[in-house]
DNA sequence: ACTCATAGTTAGACAGCCTAACAATAGGCT
DNA sequence: AGCCTATTGTTAGGCTGTCTAACTATGAGT
């Protein structure tokens, strides 16, 4: 059983390091890299913190303020202070930021459809049936 | 269906965007970056020319280039000159790097495999069923 | 009030990807 | 044979996104 983990790890990783040039093939074109939408649908519900937004991303602190920086010169988010910790920085999605938002998602929602719909109905099943368990992996490898 | 569809490309493309970061956590540690195991795992079976390691890797032959270039510098790849078309370079692994492959994949398996662990025996179904579906999604995204 | 922890920014470096331009070889066509 | 176009790979130069280290400002506990 364990071997059959080790088996099942292997392959895994082979079809997710090659869907990460998926990722990047479907953000091609566009205004917004993959990583600004990104932050922007994290933050279309609710502002967030800098820090918070490093840790969902996974990536360092430092970064998040890089990508904050370049999302605001663009006017699609504005910085707030946090009224109960003047340390903090909240980081807001502006009108515009929601619109371009949009119009990003909806692009990138076409493409992936167009590859989807070349998967046999029961192959999209597969992968409809997949999705919460590795959602939960995602999560697993985030402490 | 067609609605459908887009909702599936939006959950796949949400869990995908994490999924990246999910191999960068497991491949962390360890002197080999992920393009650089991917690599070696390519050329594990038999020597591939520069071109299809691009194709292959989703990127572009000056990029491969220099990839290999690197390999090669670390004693883990060599060029052999292809006898059927004095144009093109042949990457073969050498002892030295298929030593170390094994134990980068080994170690990464590991991690990937204590991630699985944590899935119920269902999820693992799950994930294990999807996984030509998105071999074959990722290849629809090739052209 | 002092001290240590936390939030964010700035500075500097590096990996990995890209396009454009180039050299060398292959292969078809006259 | 000779020429012309396509293919293979490298080199040069630039850009994005990440990192660590060092710093500032604020919070929180003693």
């Amino acid at each position: 059983m364990s071997e059959n983990l080790e088996e099942l790890a292997s392959r895994y990783r082979d079809i997710l390091r090659q869907a990460v040039y998926l990722v990047r093939s479907i953000d091609a074109e566009g205004e917004l890299s993959t990583g600004q939408v990104s932050t922007l649908n994290m933050i279309s519900a609710q502002p967030m913190r800098v820090s918070a937004i490093a840790r969902y991303a996974g990536i360092r602190v430092p970064s998040s303020t890089e990508q904050v920086i370049k999302l605001e010169a663009a006017g699609l988010v504005e910085r707030i202070t946090d009224e109960s910790d003047a340390r903090a920085v909240l980081v807001r999605i502006t009108a515009t930021g929601r619109k371009k938002l949009g119009e990003a998602n909806k692009r990138r929602n076409a493409n992936m459809a167009a590859a989807l719909g070349t998967l046999s109905a029961g192959e999209q099943l597969a992968v409809a049936n997949a999705i919460p368990a590795i959602a939960k992996l995602n999560a697993a490898l985030k402490s």
